[in-house]
DNA sequence: AACCAAGACAACCGCCTGATG
DNA sequence: ACATCAGGCGGTTGTCTTGGT
């Protein structure tokens, strides 16, 4: 059987939403809830499907939501959360009281990738690479490399999850080794399961005088050993939370 | 004043996932 | 175990606004 769609298109009204709507929709849900989204537009008198009622409510009408400029302090925080988390856009919000993920997005896509871009030129007085000049390296050692460069590591991360694999790649950058204070207590020991399955992809960038990616691939255990790339990157101001894999 | 292009924002579409029967 | 549904998410498109010519 075809699965039927979310809504009858036939009759439905699309496009922007009139004052007139939003009154409704918005007196509705204050008297009625909204338990059921798909029920709700007939119930409210609305001819619109429920899946746009939801994401009016969501993105526009909702009483917490917080309009105007992002300041500064957002910004740096969504670019922030983006090189750890990726296009999670949903993720990147809830971290972010008021703001939705749809205004995220934008702001990203309009405003911040542009910024981020420019910042990203290659300069003289940089000692990191851009990210597009990275080289993952193939190599049959490359366990061996990452299970002792980590504690030499410092830190920026970015994670990107490939839908139709479920593979998650998680980039960690890694500074010059004269940057790096060695507090060995920041990285606890960790054990050769670790390292088993194949779940995961984790890239480390190496400081000279190799100067190349490791790829390495991490296991059923990643989770569990969170803790130590926590310590990595939050010593180095990067991160606030766990980030979710 | 009229036109056009670019930017910003709102809304939609299709897919995925968890819940349920 | 499977089919179906509803909600949620990210990508994309549509519409409106603004600035330049």
């Amino acid at each position: 059987m075809v699965r039927a769609p979310c809504c009858e298109k036939m009759g439905l009204k699309k496009g922007p939403w009139s004052p007139e709507e939003d009154q409704i929709l918005v007196s509705f849900i204050h008297k009625n809830g909204h338990a059921n989204w798909r029920a709700l537009p007939k119930q409210a008198g609305l001819t619109r499907c429920g899946k746009s009622c939801r994401l009016r409510w969501i993105n526009y009408l909702r009483p917490d939501i917080k309009r105007g400029n992002f300041t500064k302090e957002e910004e740096e925080t969504i670019i922030n959360l983006h090189e750890m988390l990726g296009n999670r856009w949903s993720a990147i919000a809830a971290r972010l009281p008021g703001r939705t993920d749809n205004e995220i997005k934008n702001v990203w896509h309009t405003q911040l990738k542009k910024r981020l871009k420019s910042h990203h030129e290659p300069s003289r007085d940089s000692k990191r690479r851009p990210i597009d000049t990275k080289v993952i390296r193939e190599d049959t050692n490359v366990k061996e490399h990452a299970r002792t460069s980590p504690q030499q590591c410092s830190s920026e991360m970015s994670s990107v999850t490939d839908s139709s694999t479920k593979k998650t790649t998680t980039t960690i950058f890694i500074k010059d080794e004269e940057e790096i204070d060695y507090s060995s207590e920041y990285f606890p020991p960790i054990d050769e399961s670790f390292w088993s399955d194949e779940l995961s992809t984790v890239e480390i960038e190496c400081p000279s005088p190799s100067n190349t990616i490791l790829s390495v691939e991490i296991g059923s255990r990643f989770d569990d050993s969170m803790d130590f790339w926590y310590n990595l990157l939050s010593r180095d101001g990067n991160i606030q939370d766990l980030p979710e894999f």
